[in-house]
DNA sequence: CCAGTCATGTCATGCTCTGACATCATCTGA
DNA sequence: TCAGATGATGTCAGAGCATGACATGACTGG
């Protein structure tokens, strides 16, 4: 056992959470945040390099979930945007338990344009790894960046369209929004 | 004339511009901006929401020119994704003679996670409202939405493609990539 | 000429984030 | 067994961003 209790990023993080849940993002201080984890802020924000990051604690493991499905998906002979598609559809999947604590997180990324923003930018990151990823089993690079374009789109309105709904598959939504973008003119 | 000088607001961006050029976006501050054009950190905050919102002084006037060349487009008949493409023609032929300026913008935005991330909600901000005016014209909404982000994924290419290089024309660019798109599996 | 308006200044303050240094339980190696 | 290293945290100070409240003074319309 060290000298303090463990798990103080995980304790930070819950605390962030549910105070953003009760009051809203901007309306919660990190002072509040650091208090409810009995913290300073000083080490809040050693563990997360600002406010907003708090939100983004996961978001690493779904780049990896993201590439590895897709690596499997291009091995296996599909196309870049088929392959594309399924790494999507593997991510949905992990997805589908979790509609009401993603609901919420959506609901203060759309308060809030920064943190909109961040988002918008990792998912930017995510592509560029994927369109890596694709380029190097040998598509051209124009075609990888729209082939991955293309399936983004496609996860992005089934999410929107899913997240705020009910009962409904991701998985589903997802597949029947992917027929319909290959008929798109 | 008034009490003060006149143009308070372009001097400000202008400075900014100018100090960002120089210095760097976060080695500027408000206080040096404020400084440079003569005035109170006071009055660039009332002018300007953020710091960040210097570099977005001019893109109200973007949107406006999207909807109006989709809506020619879609007045005569265009599909969606051609006519989408026809607008973000229409504004790349603006860009033409600006090249050096948005290079050094996008320099700047890349050196930003945070900027990057609010130039990508402007962009969003754009396609909803495409995707307003094509669902107005009786496109089912997912198919405006499709192929709207489909069009912006080749704008966006393009224009990545352009801003960095030498000499050749956006709409050049554009279009070739717009041909390689529709090609993509 | 007066009252109102408007852009700006002045002052005060809260919040975010970082650097520098201190503390102290635990670990490590001789 | 003990001296020093390690590592997570605390404490303190301060820069920078942003906003509210109020004051100022040139211009404007009646």
């Amino acid at each position: 056992m060290t000298r303090w209790p463990a798990g103080t990023a995980d304790r930070l993080h819950l605390a962030a959470l549910t105070l953003f849940a009760e009051q809203g993002f901007e309306a919660t201080t990190v002072e509040q945040i650091a208090a409810a984890a009995d913290v300073t802020p000083r080490t809040f924000h050693r563990l997360f390099r600002d406010k907003d990051e708090v939100l983004f604690f996961r978001d690493a493991a779904m780049e990896l979930l993201l590439i590895e499905h897709l690596d499997e998906a291009l091995g296996n002979g599909e196309e870049p945007l088929n392959a594309a598609l399924a790494a999507f559809r593997a991510l949905a999947r992990t997805f589908e338990d979790e509609r009401a604590a993603l609901a919420a997180r959506q609901a203060l990324l759309h308060d809030n344009p920064r943190l909109l923003g961040r988002q918008l930018v990792k998912q930017e990151g995510w592509k560029a790894a994927m369109v890596a990823r694709t380029t190097e089993q040998g598509t051209p690079r124009d075609a990888a960046v729209l082939a991955v374009a293309r399936a983004g789109a496609v996860m992005q309105l089934a999410f929107d369209d899913w997240v705020n709904g009910r009962g409904r598959s991701l998985v589903r939504v997802l597949d029947r929004i992917a027929d319909t973008e290959k008929t798109v003119r």
